[in-house]
DNA sequence: GATGAATGAGGCTTCATTCAT
DNA sequence: CATGAATGAAGCCTCATTCAT
């Protein structure tokens, strides 16, 4: 919501507090899951509460925040992988490169429990730029034939809910495989 | 007092209130996710909160009831399975089977954002029947060759927490397409 | 208030069952402090809680009647001292013989926490033969100038408090010893 | 992350609330018993019971903090009465401030119901000063002859707690009275 | 009569949010 | 602006009492 504009550049020290706390969050939701307290985050961003207040107005808002920052990474994935001309590959490169995303903010699934939820119609996460991208993607890998017919934009999103699960689940040397299992049920 | 140390039959509408209360827990987990009250449970029971805490000394241990219950089914599935002489049927039959049984336990998972932490070593939740027939039906599917050979038991199962993840954002006629790429991601 | 007009004879077992749920609840109450529930007293005597409450319309009620045997005894021991002849024996008794029952009491004044209010004009608790006797103690003792002139009914009802908390948590074999002291105290 | 781990100077006003709350504990103990509510005692201190929870991280914790200050009154009580040269009057005149102190803290001895708990091995109430103050009070007093033999500091911890009854059950003015009874009680 | 399962008001405690310093 | 103390609604659980078996 705040495409232009800035109401105001923000000073420097106000602006790096703002970025501790979505850090101190991210963590914090990783280790603690969806339980996490205000007072912990505050403690690992080396602030006060009443800071994180001042720049999220609410718990929520803080979440908020850190899913929007996710959806813009895959968005730019996204992006990247369109660059690669090969259709499949491109798909592949995206699905790996989101699995690490996934795998960085699994904190965030934890308090949601429900990642399907984020990209529902009724919460305010629509990245439209993510969503062009991947339809773009898939759309690719339709035409060349080598991605399952019966596999749209919804089922991709359902099935990359549970990618998501698993790589959140695994070692980081274990990703790879996931991302390959995955794509070779994809593939036609 | 009752010499031999038998479990006590437990009074008819006594085993019926606590089935209610599973019954409801499941619901309502499903619903409202993890934060469901108590009194939310008894309420859709039809029982007070005393009841609840008369057959559950804790929320915590209604929950576990419910994963145990969950991993009963599963064994159950697994043995069923096991039944199915050709190797690869009885593996794609069995995860058929638990997608089901995930997709019907779908607020259990919000519950613990991560299935995975259910079937850790260190929470109290192992069916040593499900892991052993889980373990023959990989088995025969390795022997026969046509599982992908990168994936043990605990790939398996970690594969299967995103599966669980998918089923429960899916309707219940799209369960078998998901099953079905998961199963062709599985294949050699 | 259940001196005349017996209500109806009582069944045999009812009795027993009353007897068995009074000693219950005293050694409950000794062990668990003011704390112990009607399932535990319940359990200790044997029965079912709705047996308890056949016989006392309330926890208050058990309670008001084992503390009407406490000064039912005190009674009893005070005209058992009285017929001693010596006033200052017959006092001296008389607080031993309290050393006992206070101790075997010792769990209801931790229910009370304050003894003292037992005796308050606001409860129901006076044992008017109790009163009397106490007061002819005293009188004999004052008369014959051994008991300090400054030690009143009231004063010496106070200090018994005190030896009552002193022997409840004394041994059975030092009851004598602050007995000895308390007497000592009370000599001219 | 202070260096050396101060234990933080604390702001005026938590300070000054931190005070409140453990004087209306106190009070709210006299008046109502054990069983006052958390809930009374912040309306009494004037704070919510939030507030409450900042400083002692519960009902039991905030019990103790008073019974520690009562037990520290005693150790200076102790330590003045060490200053007088007679170890009778010594002995008599930590006794008769004993019963200020025990008198000014009897809600604390209705929560417990029993205060000999209170100094037993297994509760963390030891406060050692006052342990050693005694021991030499009575020391002094033994080797002067002047206080009964048979009387040790455990006799004479036990016989105290029977004197907190008893003062706490009498008006201001009559605590001096049960000092010298007791006093009386204790010469040879 | 006896039993123990069911009830639910009420207590302790937590934690997101507000506000004085 | 930053801090962290204060707030209080809300949740989990207990237990005296009631009631169906």
């Amino acid at each position: 919501m705040t495409s232009t504009a800035e109401p105001r550049p923000m000073r420097a020290d106000a602006r790096r507090n703002r970025r501790r706390v979505l850090d101190a969050a991210r963590v914090a939701f990783e280790e603690g899951g969806a339980e996490v307290q205000m007072e912990d985050i505050a403690r690992r961003a080396g602030v006060g509460v009443g800071t994180i207040y001042r720049h999220f107005p609410t718990k929520q808002a803080l979440v908020d925040e850190l899913i929007d920052e996710w959806l813009a990474d895959g968005a730019a994935n996204a992006a990247e992988a369109l660059r690669i001309d090969d259709p499949w590959e491109g798909l592949a490169h995206f699905v790996r490169l989101s699995a690490e995303v996934m795998a960085r903010n699994r904190g965030l699934r934890m308090v949601f429990g429900d990642i399907g939820l984020l990209f529902d119609e009724n919460t305010g996460h629509q990245n439209r730029e993510l969503h062009d991208n991947a339809t773009r993607l898939l759309a690719r890998a339709h035409a060349a034939g080598t991605l399952r017919a019966d596999v749209g934009l919804r089922e991709f999103r359902t099935l990359m809910c549970g990618l998501a699960m698993t790589v959140s689940l695994a070692g980081p040397d274990e990703r790879r495989l996931y991302a390959d299992v995955f794509l070779q049920g994809l593939h036609t």
